[in-house]
DNA sequence: TTACATCATTTTTTT
DNA sequence: AATGATGTAA
């Protein structure tokens, strides 16, 4: 490359940034720390810098590791890079940290005593895995709850706390029964060939600690680091950071403590509170820009961030004008709240230039999703829930999966469980208790085990035969599994093993959908089998076990998208709804208790910065949650946000909809509520005869007759039909 | 051993 | 409300 080109091109590069941003991309090396506000740009700063680094800078692709916080954040990330470097951008490592980590160990397995093909255990299988601990140890799971110790464990794991470290630092008797458990959990993970989640962190840095030539050789290796997200790293992974960064020193981090919401994981926020403590000579560049929402917007975020007291200043200014006031609406209770957001969905649709796709409802919890799922399903607003049970949580996608890591590992003794009686052929617990102690006997897992069945005295003949016919089934898949593609195994093994029929004689929709969804699955293992012809079963597995949901999700749609606050990390929305503000929903009951109310405010600052152009929140006097009824007052987040950039409205609940804009009421003032005579009272005479009206799924038509009870009968103009509907319940308005 | 029923418990967020 | 654990009958 000539240096004019070279000049260009590095030029095309920084184009269209801002002088902060500027800086950011060129900032030659050394310790660097990125402050970058919601919106500021962020991703494009990251593209740019690794861009940067690659033509102007001479850094090899290879030689730079970008660490992000999902799978699809890397996918996109690469993506990016590649449109402005081209695919020499395919050698970097762009990735999590459990998938870098993973991607090192499966190099490195065989000096920490595991074998390369190892397992990834997911929470689900954590859990499984201490309860068999906590039985073995004789503690009652009633008083040391496997989910509670599976808790403390990954805490621990977190902080690089080993058993016999955390044993030290016991001070109580329920850390001392969590002690003895996580020391055989990890026993028994290691016999099974598996790592946690969190062992993928730990065992790296454990890697590095223990074969300081391995540490040399990564971290002369990557001359860059890069991390995004740096305030949601947990101290392992700022261990992981540090050892890898040490040499070179060139470490750039990207994140703002304000969106730090993760701390129930691990993540410590002083991991960017103090970077420049650990890296005196870092240069701070803050990002303070907002390209995406209005100035409304980004006031109201400000205004209730800065409640919190530990954090670095900073206030985020934007060019795209005033916009309209954040609206707040309380309602009656949850449905009256979905029902709100549905008829607000509706005019912005019909009335506005918004898209479906164009609008984003965030709630804390994803209970939360149900009523608004089934008012939107009434309204035929079409919608797409993010979270929530995912894809490979569900049942029959680990159960698949189950089989073809016990094909590969027969040590998973996790997996083995779960599937030797799946569908059932005879195997129940009194038979595989009677393995167990036979394989601990003998010190055999339990796949070696059920192939000697026949040794076993106290087996029922018929038990003898349904395990040595398992194994026997296991042995031969695996045999199919060494020649044939990822895509044919599966199908080879639901078929073989009578899961696809045991589910097909339900005779049931669920497992229908329960079959497509292995059919997906099976689909999924095509794609790998075409993107990687020479790739393996262990492969496929253990690229699949960090792989979640999240990673598709990202495809622009023309439905409505529900989530979590916590879901909507990263993304952006024109219209957000943010739901449930209330008092104990969000912010959450559990978080008042816990003093962890600062982040709850993030989370809040969060949700409110995706929004782009117009903001809501929703909050309802009284709401069943988790079958109980109660009461609770306006979120403190909403108190929180100045007068002058709201607008309260409370709708007079069903008069709304024979009303024009919406809203029937305006500005009722901050806790105003609404007459408790008015309410539940159908208000019919909203609409007459000849009245012109829109329904959400029928489309235009005529009041033809006004009933008692509150139901109107209209004729649509579409197909001259003619309906009674419930004023009520129905997605009808006047137009 | 399995299928079914009843009982109890547990409700945040996820790589 | 929904899920999981436990108990009971076949």
């Amino acid at each position: 490359m000539t240096d004019i080109s070279k000049d260009t091109e590095t030029a095309a590069l920084l184009e269209g940034l801002n002088e902060p941003q500027r800086r950011a991309v060129t900032s030659p090396g050394g310790p660097l720390l990125v402050l970058a506000g919601a919106g500021s740009g962020k991703t494009r700063v990251l593209t740019h810098r690794v861009a940067f680094l690659i033509t102007a800078q001479g850094v090899r692709p290879h030689e730079i590791l970008a660490i992000t916080f999902t799978n699809k954040a890397a996918s996109e990330m690469k993506e990016r890079i590649e449109t402005l470097v081209g695919p020499i951008a395919r050698t970097m490592w762009v990735s999590t940290f459990h998938a870098a980590c993973a991607r090192i160990l499966r190099r490195e397995a065989p000096v920490l005593g595991y074998r390369q093909n190892f397992t990834i255990y997911d929470a689900g299988d954590q859990v499984r895995l201490i309860k068999k601990c906590l039985a073995e140890l004789d503690f009652d799971v009633k008083r040391f709850p496997p989910k509670g110790v599976h808790a403390v464990i990954s805490s621990a794991k977190n902080r690089l706390l080993d058993a016999e470290a955390f044993a030290e630092m016991v001070d109580s008797f329920f850390d001392d029964t969590v002690a003895r458990t996580y020391e055989l959990y990890q026993k028994k993970l290691f016999a099974n060939n598996a790592m946690d989640f969190d062992d993928l962190l730990m065992r790296t840095v454990d890697l590095f600690h223990r074969f300081p030539e391995r540490l040399d050789h990564y971290r002369h290796s990557f001359r860059h680091i890069l991390v995004d997200e740096y305030q949601d790293t947990n101290h392992a992974q700022y261990s992981l950071v540090n050892m890898l960064g040490s040499e070179h020193r060139n470490v750039c981090v990207v994140g703002d403590d304000d969106q730090s919401i993760y701390s129930w994981r691990g993540a410590d926020i002083r991991n960017i509170l103090d970077f420049e403590k650990d890296y005196p000579e870092a240069e701070v560049i803050k990002l303070e820009q907002n390209y995406r929402s209005t100035q409304t917007i980004l006031s109201a975020a400000n205004h209730v961030i800065t409640n919190n007291r530990d954090r670095k200043s900073k206030e985020l200014w934007t060019a795209l004008g005033q916009g309209n006031p954040v609206r707040i609406a309380e309602l009656e209770d949850e449905h009256t709240e979905a029902r709100f957001v549905a008829g607000e969905v509706s005019s912005l649709e019909h009335e506005e230039d918004f898209h479906h796709g164009d609008i984003a409802v965030f709630y804390r919890v994803n209970a939360q999703s149900r009523v608004l799922e089934d008012t939107f399903v009434r309204y035929g607003i079409p919608y797409r829930v993010v979270g929530g049970t995912r894809f490979y949580e569900r049942a029959e996608i680990k159960d698949g999966l189950a089989y073809l890591l016990v094909i590969d590992n027969p040590a998973d003794s996790v997996s083995f469980a779960r599937i030797v009686n799946t569908p059932k052929r005879g195997i129940g617990t009194a038979t595989v208790m009677a393995l167990t102690r036979f394989a601990d006997a003998e010190g055999l897992s339990l796949m070696e085990a059920a192939a000697r069945a026949g040794e076993i005295a106290d087996l029922r003949p018929a038990a003898v035969h349904a395990l040595t016919a398992f194994s026997r089934q296991m042995t031969e898949l695996a045999v199919t599994a060494a020649t044939s593609p990822v895509a044919g195994t599966l199908e080879e093994t639901l078929t073989g093993c009578g899961y696809i029929e045991a589910l097909q004689s339900e005779r049931t929709v669920e497992a229908e959908g329960r079959i497509e969804n292995l059919m997906e699955l099976v689909g999924v293992a095509e794609e790998y089998d075409r993107r990687a012809p020479q790739g393996s079963l262990s492969e496929f597995l253990q690229e699949i076990s960090l792989y979640t949901d999240m990673d598709k999700l990202a495809e622009p749609s023309e439905a409505v998208t529900l989530m979590t606050l916590h879901n909507a990390k990263g993304l952006e929305f024109p219209v957000v709804f943010i739901i449930g503000a209330e008092e104990g929903v969000f912010p959450h009951s559990r978080s008042l208790e816990e003093q962890n109310l600062e982040e709850e405010r993030r989370l809040c600052y969060v949700g409110m910065t995706r929004a782009m152009q117009r903001l809501y929140f929703t909050h309802a006097s009284t709401r069943n949650l988790y079958g109980a009824r109660s009461y609770n007052m306006a979120s403190r987040f909403i108190a929180e946000l100045p007068d002058e950039l709201v607008k309260v409205e409370a709708p007079r609940s069903r008069a709304r909809y024979g009303g024009s804009g919406g809203f029937a009421g305006a500005d009722l003032g901050a806790g105003a509520h609404e007459g408790s005579g008015e309410v539940g009272q159908v208000v019919p005479e909203f609409f007459h005869e000849g009245d012109r009206v829109v329904h959400a799924v029928f489309g235009k038509g005529v009041v033809i007759g006004v009933e008692a009870g509150g139901t109107v009968a209209v004729r649509f103009d579409l197909d001259s039909s003619e309906r009674k509907l419930m004023v009520e319940y129905a997605p009808l308005r006047k137009a």
